[in-house]
RNA sequence: GCCCCGGUGGUGUAGCCCGGUCAAACAUGCGGGCCUUUCGAGCCCGCGCCCCGGGUUCAAAUCCCGGCCGGGGCACCA
């Protein structure tokens, strides 16, 4: 357990804690930290979209810098024009995505930025005799690593490492040809910590913000630990994946005598059936699988957002999920629980009837509807449905096993019929009463109905599918793109297009 | 193979450090009831969990050892 840990190292800041429990669900006290002093920081790659997992590290990052009254840094680790290559727009969207989620910025930072300030503290650690520059091929390298072996250029004089520097820098060496070493013990437990790699060069970087400015790139864990102490990062948070990291950005912060920031590491998150991945997801959308990046089947923040989960219901989930080393993969129930309860009071009700079915009701009179948008809240208004004898009412195939000769529905907040022949193709009933009670007391079932109705179609992603429901929204419903509404005995649903009168929706839950 | 983590009801989390107050808490789910012009919500009742085996102890979810299961890392990716 980690707090054990984080126990051994701050025991003092855990005798505060035992004392003060007892509260709601909320976030535990951060060790070593500091009223107004600490630094937090959410350094994704760019690569792709931002989605639920990595949502996971930012907001507790920003959490815990609001709580403490300090800083939230963003920094962009764009440093792999290669493998992992950058994309203008995402820098873009992750901005918009964390500021939907009501994330306070404070500062921004661009790794692509700041090589220069990479290569000066690798010339320094050059000259100090804890980095080197191996011309080793690869796999060389990697046999001589596992037998703990030093490689031939490891302990060559400064001037000769400061010499294949320059020429790493001046392009004297092509990629592949040569890289920065942090010298680690080499006989560290894990081969995979001896004297891990720190820049490298690549040849056609055509980064997008820097093109080929430049061909000497730092890796994740060198970029990484400068920055922290150059931001002044306090706390960071992050992946279990990056547990060994920390090893390894250590000797950095040793060789410079930086103290290393106070580290949480969270197991992954994910939801049941939803892909994360930035590989599988950017496969499938060049597979014409997916429609995008926000396609409602998707866990990035836009894809939650277009099926109207609100950023608090997030919010809400990553802080009940909490700090966890272990992985979590949280259920669909979960979280739409939590934003159901965020939603409820805002939603306003509608009618929408799915593949619908029209039903002839005899002898019926006459009658306006008024149905409250809200029933909670009567000062919002009511919405007006006009039943006219010898007009059909459209009702759902969803209820089709309720429509059987000689049974008694509610057509709800208009009246109850008599079912008295039914089919795929059209029913025919009988008005029997308008009065409510008489279907309570009967235990007459109810269902929803439109007469007039616009086109609409509700997105109803089901795991890998989505599912479109076609049918009739009541005429006169007021939906504007973005509101969240319900669509009674359906569910909730954001509203995602309306155009030339058809209404789009996409499902978002019971 | 080597190196890290983790394992509490169907799901997610709390409790584990400092053993008793824990036949275990909260949320969600499921079943039932009440209320109610739908659904939902709300209120009430119920269902259901400490991975296994040893050990220490008067006492173990909690400490120790072993096992099993799961996740992650071992890149000139982040």
């Amino acid at each position: 357990m980690q707090e054990a840990k984080l126990r051994e190292i701050y025991p003092e800041f855990f005798e505060e804690r035992r004392t003060k429990k007892e509260e709601k669900k909320s976030l535990p006290p951060l060790p070593k930290a500091e009223k107004g002093k600490v630094v937090t920081r959410f350094a994704p790659n760019p690569d792709g979209a931002f989605h639920l997992g990595n949502a996971r590290a930012a907001i507790l990052s920003h959490e815990y810098a609001r709580i403490y009254g300090g800083k939230f840094i963003l920094r962009f680790d764009d440093t792999d024009p290669k493998v992992k290559r950058p994309e203008p727009k995402f820098y873009e969207w992750i901005k918009e995505d964390l500021e939907w989620l009501g994330f306070k910025v404070d500062e921004i930072h661009i790794a692509s930025d700041r090589l220069e300030i990479y290569y000066d503290y690798a010339e320094k650690l050059i000259k100090m005799g804890k980095a080197y520059v191996c011309t080793c091929k690869p796999e060389k390298f990697r046999e001589l690593r596992d037998k703990g072996i030093a490689c031939p250029h490891r302990e060559e004089p400064v001037e000769v490492q400061l010499e294949r520097w320059r020429k790493m820098l001046s392009g004297e060496y092509k990629e592949g040809e040569a890289v920065v070493r942090i010298k680690t013990d080499l006989k560290h437990p894990n081969p995979a910590v001896r004297d891990w790699p720190a820049l490298r060069i690549i040849d056609d970087p055509n980064h997008p913000r820097t093109g080929n400015k430049y061909r000497v790139w730092p890796l994740y864990n060198f970029a990484s630990a400068i920055d922290d102490h150059e931001l002044g990062v306090t706390h960071i948070f992050r992946g279990q994946e990056h547990a060994e990291n920390e090893t390894r950005q250590r000797y950095v912060y040793e060789y410079f005598g930086w103290e290393y920031p106070v580290t949480v590491h969270h197991g992954r998150l994910s939801i049941e059936g939803v892909i994360l991945s930035k590989s599988k997801t950017r496969k499938g959308i060049q597979e014409g699988k997916y429609l995008g990046w926000d396609d409602p089947r998707l866990g990035t923040i836009r894809a939650l957002k277009r099926r109207g989960i609100r950023p608090e219901a997030i919010r809400e989930l990553i802080i009940e999920v909490g700090l966890k080393r272990s992985d979590t993969t949280i259920s669909w129930d979960n979280l739409a629980a939590i934003n159901r309860r965020i939603v409820e009071p805002i939603a306003n009700r509608y009618f929408f009837v799915a593949d619908p079915i029209p039903m002839y009701v005899e002898e019926a009179k006459e009658l306006v509807a008024e149905i409250p948008l809200h029933p909670d809240y009567p000062e919002r208004g009511t919405r007006k449905l006009k039943f006219k004898p010898g007009k059909p009412v459209y009702v759902s195939k969803d209820d089709m096993e309720l429509f059987k000769p000689g049974n008694f529905v509610r057509l709800k907040d208009l009246f109850n019929v008599e079912i008295l022949e039914a089919s795929e193709d059209g029913i025919k009933a009988r008005f029997h009463s308008v009065e409510y009670e008489v279907a309570r007391e009967n235990r007459w079932r109810m269902v929803h109905w439109v007469t007039e109705g616009r086109p609409c179609e509700v997105w109803v992603p089901e795991g890998d599918d989505l599912v479109i429901r076609a049918g009739v929204l009541e005429s006169d419903a007021d939906v504007k793109v973005d509101d969240i509404v319900q669509f009674e005995r359906f569910g909730f649903v954001r509203i995602d297009e309306v155009k030339d009168g058809k209404v789009r929706a996409i499902f978002a839950h019971k």
